[in-house]
Formats: structure tokens, C-alpha cells, sequence
DNA sequence: TCATTTAATGCAACAATGTTGCAAACATAA
DNA sequence: TTATGTTTGCAACATTGTTGCATTAAATGA
């Protein structure tokens, strides 16, 4: 019993806190969205946003969420799929940046090809971005 | 005759004033490598950030320059190739972002696989980062 | 269950950056 | 050289990132 993110908070050796078990919730229920700060301070009523912050950069070290590039200029995170480890994320695949309604969803069906690099170069993390209009506004 | 970047930002519609030649200057030495405003400021004595910041604003919407996503907080931009136009830039190369060195630069030899994406979204750009550190940091 | 320990929270405060308005300085064209 | 419109530099404010610190809350063991 519990909840599911009591328990994921726990694994992860971190405190179960309202405010953690309530952010988790919502990256779990954000299916493939990836999340700013503003969309998790709108599902609270109130949310110092210094624990929100730092509630985000502890999830992140500890693995549960890892942040998803796309190209505007307001950060957005997801939560991890299971492979993702501490300070070890993998996230391999594309995604997808909407410049109209500004969501960055996953594209869970893709995989990233690899890209040969000059030699010396050793890469640890592959991202790639789309970024145009997604189906609710191609219409 | 005059300097190339005279040229160009005529070519582009735009008044040549020293602080524009200069940025552009330090864009067309820069070679391979994104520059931040802060990278920009280290070649001035003394630079308004506010007009840098709309320097750099107009040469991205003139086509001159272009933002480079990676994944540092520290927005970056890098010239323009030839076959970027006014609000339609193309860069269709990878980038490489060192996160030892925080240097990003431009991998002109790769190029960017197509991805299939969900019917209903519609593709302007790709954009696609590696990380990890470079052959300087790498040794 | 309660007391102790340790971590999380909320607030103040500051830094860095994005952004706009406006007057002075400058580039361009006649 | 002058008239015109653009760019610049400054003031000012918004937003976000970040740290220190006191208070509050969670976990642990008795």
C-alpha cells in the first residue's frame, strides 16, 4: 500500500514530503509532457518557488527526473524511465518542441541514431530536438 | 571594399555601426564554436549588455546568427551558413557540447538523420546535441 | 509513543539575465 | 551638410537561479 511515489521517493533514499510526494505525482501523471516550473506551481495553491527548485534539483540528482532540451528558453523536466540512474540518465529518444502551444512531449517510438564523432571526443548524453507544430495545433 | 562583415550586414539591411562589426567579427573568427554573450563581452572593454542583447536579437532575425541549443543553461549562438535565410535558419549539423570546458561547437560532418514523427506534427527544425567532453578535456 | 537527530521548507537576499521605454548619438540618403 | 530614422546607452523592472539561515517536519531508535 502507499502510494506510488512514497515509495519511489523512498527507493531513491529520499525523505516523503508532501511537496515531493505531490511533484512526483504530477510528472507522473504528465505522461509523455515534460513539465517547466510554471506548469507544476499551477497545481498548487501556493509552492515557495525556492522548494520547488530545489525539489526539482534533488530529483534530478537522484535520478527521477532528468531535464528535456528543446529550444526555448524555459527548462522543462521529465520523469526518468526505469534505465535512468542516479547522475546516469539515459533518455534516447527525440522529442518534440510545439512553437505554438510551447509543449515538449516525448516521441517515445523513436531512437536516437548514433553520430559519429571526431576522434578525442567522448560522449556521454545524445538529445535531439524537433521543434514545429504538434498535431492539436497543425490544424 | 571595407570589411566582410561591412558586407554582410549590408547585404542584410542593416547599418554598419562598430559594435555590430565587431560581434560580427568575433562570430566569423570563431570557427566552429558557439559563443554566449559572456564569451562576446570578454572581446570588448566596455559593452552594453542591453545592447548586445539586441544585437544579437537582430542579427538571429536578420539570418546572421542562430541560437545553438545544448545543455547548459548559457544560451549560445553561432553564424549563420550560407543557406540560412531570414527566419528560416537550417543546421542540419549536431553539435557537441563539452561539459568539462562548457565549449560547444559544430559538428560539420555529421548530419541529421530524418525521425519519424507522429502523424499531425509538421517538422521545422532539428536540432541535435551530443555531450560529454571534447578532445582538449578528454586527454 | 516520544525524544533525538537529521533533512526539508520558507523566507530574505542577492546575482544574472531578459525585456521595454526613452533621450542622446550615430549612420544613411538626399 | 542636413534631415531622417536607427542604434545606442541608461534607467528601470520582471523573471529566474542561487545561497544562508531559522523554523518545521520526517525518520530513527529507545
Amino acid at each position: 500500500m502507499g502510494n506510488r511515489s512514497a515509495t519511489i521517493l523512498q527507493e531513491h533514499g529520499l525523505r516523503v514530503t508532501s511537496v515531493r510526494e505531490k511533484v512526483l505525482d504530477i510528472f507522473l501523471d504528465s505522461g509523455q509532457t515534460a513539465l517547466s516550473n510554471a506548469d507544476i506551481e499551477k497545481h498548487f495553491d501556493r509552492l515557495d518557488r525556492i522548494t520547488l527548485y530545489r525539489t526539482l534539483r534533488t530529483f534530478e540528482e537522484k535520478g527521477l527526473i532528468h531535464q528535456v532540451i528543446d529550444n526555448s528558453s524555459t527548462p522543462k523536466f521529465a520523469s526518468c524511465s526505469d534505465h535512468c540512474a542516479e547522475h546516469d540518465h539515459h533518455d534516447d529518444h527525440a522529442h518534440f518542441h510545439c512553437v505554438k502551444c510551447e509543449k515538449t512531449v516525448c516521441l517515445e517510438d523513436t531512437t536516437l541514431p548514433s553520430v559519429k564523432t571526431p576522434s578525442g571526443f567522448q560522449v556521454k548524453e545524445k538529445h535531439m530536438v524537433l521543434s514545429g507544430t504538434c498535431d492539436a495545433c497543425s490544424e
